[in-house]
DNA sequence: GAACTGTATAACTATATACTTATACAGTCA
DNA sequence: TGACTGTATAAGTATATAGTTATACAGTTC
């Protein structure tokens, strides 16, 4: 795998930017983190992050318009899963990260 | 290596969305991409990547106050470096999905 | 000291967005 | 049809932040 050194256009970096914005919100975070554990009704996901049902459906759509959510739709209700699974991945890129400078900061005071 | 399923603390997912805030900017992902190849001074980036001496200044507090880059003050002039390879395993993580997906749509229309 | 250079900050504006409350809309069931 | 349920949207508020312009500050050189 070759690292491309070439710089990005306006418009990629963009795109880039804008995935991590989806992902730069805690409230959204939890409901990916919820859903990890499989399709789960709007309803009960605004119950389990403790959010309103109207704020739970925005930040639904605001992912499944990026891409990272499937939504799918059963007489009344409707469900949402995960859609794109590599967000765990970077999720867990960065929470790695993060032990890793709580851990070296600790360090210094032992 | 394990694969935690445990739910991650409100604190944890301020701090991953706090991440992923940092790098959800097109400008602060060009001045990533430029110090990429190596330390530059505060005016050099600003000429670089086509921007104003105080927003870039701020841009780059924000990116050093995150633990992306370091700073380093030589005489009058203050050189910013890479201070965490691992955004760029994040950034290629998130470059390859986008590609994928374009890749994709593309495809329905051959 | 004064003049100059490079960087940081202050003050302000404009824009985006997370959230709330109220309401519309779609589907089900009597 | 009407009542009910689940979801989406509209309208409004509050907050955050990217950018600009002006200015302060630190370091150098004369």
């Amino acid at each position: 795998m070759v690292r491309r050194k070439r710089r990005m256009s306006e418009e990629g970096l963009q795109m880039v930017a804008g995935r991590f914005k989806i992902l730069a919100d805690p409230m959204r975070l939890r409901i990916l983190q919820y859903l990890e554990g499989g399709e789960q009704s709007v309803s009960a996901i605004a119950v389990e992050v403790e959010s309103t049902q109207p704020n739970v459906s925005k930040h639904l759509k605001t992912l499944q318009e990026g891409g990272l959510l499937t939504r799918r739709q059963e007489g009344n209700t409707v469900y949402y899963a995960i859609g794109d699974a590599s967000i765990f991945a970077l999720c867990d890129l960065v929470c790695r990260n993060l032990e890793e400078r709580v851990a070296r900061r600790t360090a210094i005071y032992r």
